[in-house]
DNA sequence: TGTTCTGCTGCAATCGTTTGCGTTAAGTAG
DNA sequence: CTACTTAACGCAAACGATTGCAGCAGAACA
């Protein structure tokens, strides 16, 4: 194991101070230099393979050009391309990523927010955050660069990226209504996410806006994004008895579940029950009955948190949105058809 | 914004030396001191929020506690399920990862390699390394712990953790034969990556196994492991007057490429031309006709090969297996039926 | 009582970079 | 020819933690 060649090496072979090495390598501060010296260190550098210890770096100056980016979970589709568009701002400045999964687990989100502070982040981009989470807002406080994306900590004064989830909903709920339905229940999101209950809260104000009706019941409650809880919310749906017709899920893998429950109990989607999603996942329009859904730009919405963090974290008072929003779009497919008729 | 408080604040407000926190926070060290030393100090640092300085530490030890993973593409869907199985294993032993994607683009990997190393990683897990690559096993040999996984570096001494590709590619090819199928295509994957390469083998070793005659114009060779060059190898395939019964993918992505040409040409699936894949992604059992192909364990690669990597860390000499191979299994769905009778 | 041992803690160097400041020599002006 | 500016570079102190070694006390022993 060859160690690593030092500023210290490097000054060595050229017959300079390692301060000067430093400076020659430095694309601001090798202008105090004369060229033929600058020029010299370089070549050298160059052959002896001299890379930069971001440790020691960091240390001295407290950046360590690495970010931490902290998601509920990495297998759930949407994360992924989030994740390409936050990188392809930040690895074009140098940047390098520390990548967690909370489990939207309120004490994993903790503990993994403190391993990301010990390494020295410069800066957090936050997709896993609960609605309030006095903590996370602590962090922020105490000066680390924050934004956070596709979900919100309300009232808190960090900077979030966000998709219309209300123009979302409005656009689908109007869609099913449209078609003729009325009877339209919504399997929302869980409570302590900003996007389940924005989503639900979106649903309820369309609902009376288009002069709905819709009991308490028709509105399930699940306890998270995933097929399982789409399911579970299906089904007790089905089972409550009230004539639905369609039904309005706040994401996707619940709109999935929604297909499995139906298609297990011999419903025809969307002949009897129409069912939309939101998010647009990939593969989405592979799965039949194909799934009218709400796309949101998931690749953007990486990217233009990037943006503000690489802002805030030059400067952490730069004046950025609080609050950014990036439009939505209706996918139509397959998955609704008029109400049947009785 | 508050600064961290350092071992020197808790050696302020203790009252003792830095190095006797320092030993105090230890859990190996912290032996030689006496207890109530032991425990007040613990005390102090708790109530004051202590976080100890990874930079500062990792530049004294060497030791960064975070290791570095490359894949070729975060958005294709077999790695974060490979991923949670590294993290299972790292993230309770207090590592951190940072995760780059290559592209499968050679001056990419180089680039991040360096990244990695120049942020000290403790060691890397490799995803994405193409067949040969002088410089990965460059970085190995200088002292890097490394393994490599799903893909291998050919005779590197670089350990790799892999999935019975011979048996897999065996097994899906004896199926087809027992329907009938006599005229089998291949759409190999990429031939700089192992994989492509080792399944193209192994197709070709089972096809001579079962007596087959297999024509070299019916193996077409992909360009990456994508559905765009699943559709073109495909249209090739069909365009090429060979009387084809099935397509033996070299993996899914590629498969679902075939499934589109198939539908977009009104040829069904299964009943006039089989198809499968390899790896078993996600949602794959969603899309219609269901895919049959190989289950590779993605999960459980991903702890294996962690857990290769962590004794490699600890000592980088010691004596690990130097191929892993995880045994595979077929996933009987719908997409292989008889050959159409002629 | 003097000596040795041992248990506990302090000292200081070190890891590799950065950067404010001081020093030197060359250059310019008077 | 002296005085003073400026360019170019060296010095050394940080950054925060780790760790070999030294020192000091008290205990145990002769």
């Amino acid at each position: 194991m060859r160690k690593a060649p030092t500023l210290k090496d490097i000054a060595l072979a050229t017959g300079v101070h390692v301060s000067t090495v430093s400076r020659a390598l430095s694309p601001s501060l090798r202008t105090v230099l004369s060229d033929d010296v600058v020029k010299h260190i370089c070549e050298v550098a160059e052959q002896m393979g001299y890379r930069p210890n971001r440790l020691a770096a960091g240390l001295r100056t407290r950046r360590t050009m690495t970010v931490g980016l902290m998601i509920p979970d990495i297998t759930n589709a949407i994360f992924p391309p989030i994740l390409r568009g936050v990188e392809s701002v930040l690895e074009p400045l140098g940047y390098a990523s520390i990548i967690v999964n909370t489990d939207s687990i309120l004490a994993r989100e903790h503990l993994l927010v403190d391993v990301l502070r010990e390494r020295g982040v410069d800066g957090i981009i936050h997709a896993a955050v609960l609605r309030n989470d006095p903590k996370i807002v602590k962090v922020a406080a105490e000066g680390t660069p924050m934004v956070t994306v596709n979900r919100k900590i309300e009232n808190s004064g960090i900077p979030a990226v966000v998709n219309d989830d209300v123009q979302g909903i409005r656009m689908i709920l109007k869609y099913l209504y449209d078609f003729g339905h009325r009877n339209i229940a919504h399997i929302a999101g869980p409570e302590d996410l900003s996007t389940g209950r924005g989503r639900k809260n979106a649903f309820v104000d369309s609902a009376r806006e288009l002069g709905l009706e819709i009991p308490g019941h028709a509105i399930l409650q699940s306890l998270r994004f995933d097929e399982a809880e789409g399911r579970r919310c299906t089904a007790a749906l089905l089972d409550g008895g009230w004539p639905l017709t369609a039904i309005l899920c706040a994401n996707d893998r619940l709109a999935l579940g929604a297909f499995e429950v139906l298609r297990a109990r011999g419903i025809d989607c969307p002949a009897q029950i129409s069912v939309t999603g939101f998010n647009d996942m990939p593969f989405l329009d592979l799965i039949p009955p194909r799934l009218t859904t709400v796309r949101i730009q998931q690749f953007e919405v990486g990217q233009v948190s990037a943006d503000i963090l690489v802002k805030l974290m030059a400067d952490p008072a730069a004046e950025v949105a609080s609050e950014t929003t990036l439009p939505v779009k209706l996918m139509v497919r397959d998955s609704v058809a008029p109400p049947p008729y009785r």
